[in-house]
DNA sequence: GTTACTTATTTAATATATTAATCACCGAGT
DNA sequence: ACTCGGTGATTAATATATTAAATAAGTAAC
């Protein structure tokens, strides 16, 4: 039988932990969750989103969402405001002060990120994103 | 900049789901996590495992582990007994009773999993792993 | 304009993840 | 025997994940 360490989502955990393990010192530092960057990141790039587009985004469920953009709104670093001719959808953005944080990390991120392209190599990091990309379009 | 997409850490999320969501039916039908099930999986193959073991190769925190060996243990799937010279350590291994579902299910999860094989091809596969293996034995 | 059917978001309940702190036990050295 | 430094496991506190259910606002059909 197919072994216990031969396991596809196994691999996939441990490469993502590896991944992370790049990112945390810094996440630790700001005081701020993967996740919550996470969004952070996406409302960077993509300006204001509806709840439900950013939790498709960012690979997290509605209910997850909710908590983390109130302790994010908590700190500042997240504004709300209810759509005017749809009540029951909330955009989201970033706040001066969330943008400003965002600006002032991102390099040292990049620069964190750059270390594990060096690590590949162009063309094997992009032979493995490929690979990634096309197993997260499987369809059952 | 960097796209948010592009991100290797949310690429190994969004491979990573949609590998699970080939085996959460199976598990939702036996009532089982994710993690509940990679710690039976791991005892069947490695017979019995210290918590601590255990932890390492499932890439669970021991903190995690002792809240889900417990109710493992409240539902008859694993059984502790303490080693004899050291009295910290705790071996831990399954019960009949998680033998005999983890006989009669495992066959389904290989069903799902060749699914996942097959759209690769066996070559893809190989050079899939290999690179989430490079990935996760990466240094800082 | 109700009714019935959707859809966006939140709440609730339970299980895990993460970090720090604690507790119990071990072995080495005194 | 006693202290000390280290390790294995647990506890505590907070943040997320997951599923089901509840809210609430929109929409279509009558």
């Amino acid at each position: 039988m197919r072994k216990f360490d031969d396991s596809l989502p196994l691999k996939l955990l441990k490469a993502r932990e590896t991944a992370l393990n790049y990112f945390r010192p810094i996440l630790k530092e700001i005081s701020l969750t993967e996740q919550q960057w996470r969004i952070i990141r996406a409302l960077n790039e993509y300006g204001a989103l509806e709840s439900k587009q950013l939790a498709e985004r960012c690979c997290i469920l509605s209910p997850s969402l909710t908590g983390i953009i109130k302790r994010l709104e908590q700190q500042n670093f997240i504004q709300r405001e209810k759509s005017t001719e749809d009540q029951r959808r909330v955009l989201l953005s970033l706040t001066d002060h969330a943008q400003k944080v965002f600006d002032d990390v991102s390099p040292r991120f990049e620069e964190r990120y750059s270390k594990i392209t060096a690590r590949f190599g162009e063309e094997k990091m992009e032979e493995f994103k490929e690979l990634l990309t096309f197993m997260a379009k499987l369809e059952p």
